[in-house]
RNA sequence: GCUCCGGUAGCCCAACGGCAGGAGGCAGCGCGCUCAAAACGCGCACAGUGUGCGUUCGAAUCGCACCCGGAGCACCA
């Protein structure tokens, strides 16, 4: 009995390439190559080095993708975009002969298991587990070619180790700023000891107390304690890094305001490296827009420093235009400034207009107005007061070390107390916010920059020759000089009349590193009795996250500014008081209550990837001058592709090629760039469909009917937008695998376009790739009997043409990352087959070899099929033959003035002369008897009349 | 406001000084297969490259100006 007629699948041909034979053939291939460890990498040496691997050898490719946290939600189709682009790249460059790594970790500390831990009391552990089981299967589904043997999780007791060694080292660190690098404290230390280097004060370091000696080496460290004002999340309960915080000061998760509260938390000292930040973005292959926003985030400016008696002490400014300080004709503080309140008069001096007060009676009363009336406002009142400008004249005034003149002292909040000195010298003749300010409060102006002749705008900030600019003593005189000269020449003299000296200011703020959390990696930090941070030993290390009740830090009403974080470990009293011997006898400790950022354990993870299982260090340096070591004088060294999104432009970028400068200073990498080339992956955004009464409908269920939506009888409105929940414009891979298998999924997500090109993902496309497929197999296997048709007969010349065209091509376009096109070239050489009524083996095997980047699966079996034993993984990729891409013969359009009016066939090889002799008879009877005025010969391309 | 990226058939995209028979795909239409439909196959049609000016023998491609969309920065002295 048969089941045939019952089943409607029946009347499809038996050995037809489905979604079903596809998953068989997917699973079974994925078995395979994890049971062979097909694409284990070798190491040069350790556990993981493998001499009798063919790629033992061979030039090293480290292809690195960022690697995810591990949703509860797992992944949907725009996810895997950049991993499946970087899986075609490896599997691609393997096949060319490289030794390529290629795995994928987990970045599982962070905030959204914590938060699910508060809500349902499951431990963080066993949420981030399931879900990194979840994504692991969801990412073997697709095929990907990794490394299994590589794959860490931050959350890793033997990962996070190795996080907090790198902590120590940083800690026990501090920045020679001569040397330009890094450099173990100790050697800070000796230095002191022998007298070497002056201690601040200038006294012997024999002469301190230990709490002194103290407190100069840790004001050094690279990783330090600090009370300063920082980012504090009531919302949250936490405080944040600068760069988690947004520009209208809120939080960049959840979205909470953020205040600005003095509390001891533990810092980084990554301004150390602003300039190396900036100039080494110079060997490095990254967008440019990725650059500058680097560029701009570290925000250097080069000017001075100069300094404004008074009658307190002097005010300090830093200015980008030293050669304007003639021009200056008030002073702005920002009203924070320390200064304000020794300055502050207790009367209105002579002479003081009334706009100057604020109305008020008195300096110190206009002041106290003022600063109350500014800390009321948000940063986003102060951007939507449309900057008009606002200030009191503190009744103070300070003499300009140039030319002696008295000048006023405002507060204004136009001038940040965050930036440079926090006080500037106001010249409206060379800057607009000054030139507004001096309108506002009616200032003198002095233009010390001649502007060009036809200039009728306000502030001149451009190139000119400086005026006005003669001390009256006859001795400094920039007159005339254009800028850069005049800077040089008053920095000179600033330099050599004890006024200020030249200057370099960054907008980079060192990296707050504590988090008020229990999800992340442990300090290996105790504090001592007197409260003094102790490093603990390397042969303490991990300190593991100890078990709580209780994950959730205290949070607080989100407007609360005034409440004070309280950590979750620092309720575990039996884990926080701990007796140790640190070298001088059992005493009594306190733990370090705080955990790190989440982007602690992101910062290195690519080198733990290169000596996984390395227990001895974080990574054999061998493994990683082979890995990541320059290849050539000049180069940074690093990863030699790492794809991921935009949004990491400064966060994770910024703090890991911190970390590996840092590692590299002292010697324990031979990189000094962790990312050589940068590619940013696009992003797969969706439709989503909204009712009339704005809510979001079942984007699957909307059916379109001529031009309009309807969810069934309803019409529902089309926007578009990121893949999620909420908009219900969930498509997940699974989904796809199920319905056409992973490979057609695979050649859909490569051949929508550039990988770094943003676009909509559409469900109904994705039949292309499954016909594509379908086709391939058929050119190969007999959809009615399952037998190969395949012959070994030679392939006809115009066949092998194309198909020595197409391999020319593909190659060009792999190499070049265009996975779209090459895939376009694969259909054509496929269409090119189907008409052919047996598909020849010549022809065959190298559509496979270059299919299988793109559809490893079907690639695999039918390349068994051909009769192959071995995985086509390590097969070396076709090569053109370079006598069969030039046609014996060549059609040239013939164009007269640039119109296409004929064509002519000449030989390959004809000479130029005969080619224009038959281009011009195709076009006679255009030309109608007149002599062309000029003839164009483009060799191989066309020729172009000029009648 | 400033900076960067991008505008090519209904849609996603190629070509990036040299033939837009658009490389390719989706959707559409026709035909074949089928009792029929789906699937599959074969074929057809559809834009002249956001707008204007310029450079050139020749411009989607280069330059200038503008329009539209996206991203980033936004009193940083």
């Amino acid at each position: 009995m048969t089941t045939e007629a019952a089943e409607p699948a029946a009347d499809i041909p038996p050995f037809r390439y489905t979604a079903e034979l596809a998953g068989e053939i997917e699973i079974r291939w994925q078995d395979r190559w994890a049971e062979r460890g097909t694409f284990r990498a070798p190491n040069p040496v350790g556990p993981l080095a493998d001499p009798g691997h063919p790629r033992a050898d061979a030039e090293k490719l480290f292809v690195l993708d960022m690697f995810p946290y591990p949703s509860g939600a797992g992944l949907h189709v725009g996810h895997p975009l950049g991993y499946i682009g970087t899986d075609c790249y490896a599997r691609y460059q393997r096949m060319v002969g490289r030794n390529v790594l290629h795995t994928m970790g987990f970045d599982a500390f962070g905030l959204p298991a914590e938060q699910y831990a508060v809500q349902t009391g499951t431990h963080p552990r066993t949420t981030t587990e399931a879900n990194i089981g979840y994504y692991r299967s969801q990412l073997r589904r697709l095929g990907l070619g990794h490394d299994d043997r590589r794959s860490v999780a931050t959350i890793d007791t033997d990962y996070y180790r190795w996080t907090q060694w790198i902590f120590l080292q940083i800690y026990n660190s501090w920045y020679d700023s001569v040397a330009a690098r890094a450099r173990p404290i100790a050697e800070l230390v000796a230095e002191f000891e022998a007298g070497t280097r002056a201690t601040p004060d200038g006294r012997g370091w024999a002469e301190l107390s230990p709490t002194e000696r103290r407190r100069i080496v840790d004001d050094h460290r690279l990783a330090y304690v600090s009370q300063a004002p920082v980012n504090w999340c009531p919302g949250l309960g936490t405080v944040l890094a600068n760069e988690e915080v947004t520009p209208d000061g809120r939080s960049d998760r959840g979205n909470f305001p953020v205040f600005k509260r003095n509390l001891k938390q533990w810092m980084m000292r990554i301004t150390a490296y602003g300039d190396r930040l900036i100039e080494d973005l110079d060997a490095l292959d990254w967008p440019e827009p990725i650059k500058l926003q680097q560029r701009n985030w570290i925000g250097r400016s080069t000017g001075a420093h100069i300094e404004f008696p008074t009658a307190a002490a002097p005010i300090r400014v830093f200015t980008t235009r030293p050669d304007t300080v003639f021009g200056a004709t008030y002073m702005v503080l920002a009203p924070e400034h320390p200064l304000v309140e020794s300055l502050a008069a207790d009367a209105w001096p002579g002479g003081t207009r009334d706009a100057w007060t604020g109305g008020q009676a008195t300096p110190r009363a206009a002041v106290d107005a003022y600063r109350k009336a500014a800390g009321v406002k948000t940063d986003i009142e102060r951007q939507a007061e449309n900057r008009e400008k606002t200030g009191v004249f503190i009744g103070a005034y300070a003499s300009n070390p140039v030319n002696g003149a008295q000048i006023p002292i405002f507060i204004a909040d136009y001038v940040l107390a965050g930036y440079g000195t926090g006080a500037i010298m106001a010249v409206p003749g060379q800057d607009e916010r000054d030139w507004e300010f001096a309108e506002v409060f009616e200032l003198p102006i002095v233009r010390t920059v001649q502007p060009p002749k036809n200039f009728d705008g306000k502030a001149y900030p451009g190139e000119g020759p400086a005026i006005n600019s003669a001390a009256p003593d006859g001795g400094l005189d920039l007159d005339g000089l254009f800028i850069a000269d005049a800077k040089a020449k008053i920095i000179e003299w600033l330099e050599a009349n004890g006024h200020g000296s030249g200057a370099v200011t960054y907008r980079l703020r060192d990296w707050l590193f504590s988090r008020q959390r229990y999800w992340g990696e442990p300090f290996p930090i105790v504090y001592d009795e007197q409260g003094n941070p102790v490093a603990l030993p390397e042969s303490m290390l991990p300190v593991e996250l100890p078990e709580v009740d209780d994950f959730a830090p205290r949070t607080f009403d989100p407007e609360d500014a005034d409440s004070d974080p309280e950590t979750p470990l620092s309720r575990r009293k039996d884990w926080v008081e701990v007796e140790l011997d640190l070298g001088d006898g059992p005493k009594r400790y306190t733990r370090e209550t705080n955990v790190m950022p989440q982007w602690a354990g992101s910062c290195w993870y690519e080198l733990r990837y290169l000596d996984p299982t390395n227990p001895d260090r974080f990574v054999d340096p061998a493994n990683e001058r082979y890995w990541m070591g320059p290849q050539s004088p000049g180069d940074p060294g690093g990863v030699d592709l790492y794809v991921g999104g935009q949004e990491h432009a400064v966060l994770h970028l910024l703090y890991a090629r911190f970390w590996h400068k840092v590692l590299y200073d002292l010697g324990h990498v031979s990189s000094f760039e962790p990312y050589r080339r940068l590619y940013n992956q696009g992003m797969i955004q969706a439709y989503a469909f909204q009712n009339d009464r704005g809510g979001y409908v079942e984007a699957a269920e909307v059916e379109e009917v001529d031009g309009k939506y309807y969810f069934g009888e309803q019409q529902v409105t089309r926007v578009y937008g990121k893949m999620g929940k909420s908009l219900r414009n969930v498509v997940t891979p699974d989904e796809m695998c199920e319905a056409y298998g992973a490979d057609t999924f695979r050649v859909y997500e490569m051949s929508m376009g550039p990988l770094d090109v943003s676009r909509p993902w559409e469900t109904r496309a994705v039949i292309g790739a499954y016909r594509f497929l379908q086709r391939v197999w058929r050119t190969m296997v007999d959809e009615q009997t399952g037998e190969l048709r395949v012959t070994d007969a030679p392939a006809d010349e115009q066949t092998r043409r194309l198909l020595h065209r197409i391999v020319d091509g593909v190659r060009g376009d792999l190499d070049g990352i265009r996975m779209n096109t090459a895939i376009a070239k694969l259909i054509e050489l496929t269409n090119g087959l189907t008409r052919l009524d047996a598909t020849p083996r010549e022809v065959a095997e190298p559509l496979l070899l270059m299919l299988s980047p793109f559809a490893p699966h079907v690639a695999e079996e039918l390349w068994q099929r051909l009769g192959h034993a071995e995985s086509l993984a390590y097969e070396p990729f076709p090569v053109a033959d370079p006598s069969l891409l030039v046609a014996e013969t060549v059609t040239y359009p013939v164009q007269v003035n640039g119109k296409v009016r004929g064509r002519v066939e000449v030989p390959a090889e004809a000479a130029e002369e005969a080619i224009r002799t038959a281009a011009l008879a195709a076009v006679a009877d255009q030309l109608a008897g007149r002599e062309p005025r000029k003839v164009i010969v483009v060799t191989g391309r066309m020729v172009s009349v000029v009648a």
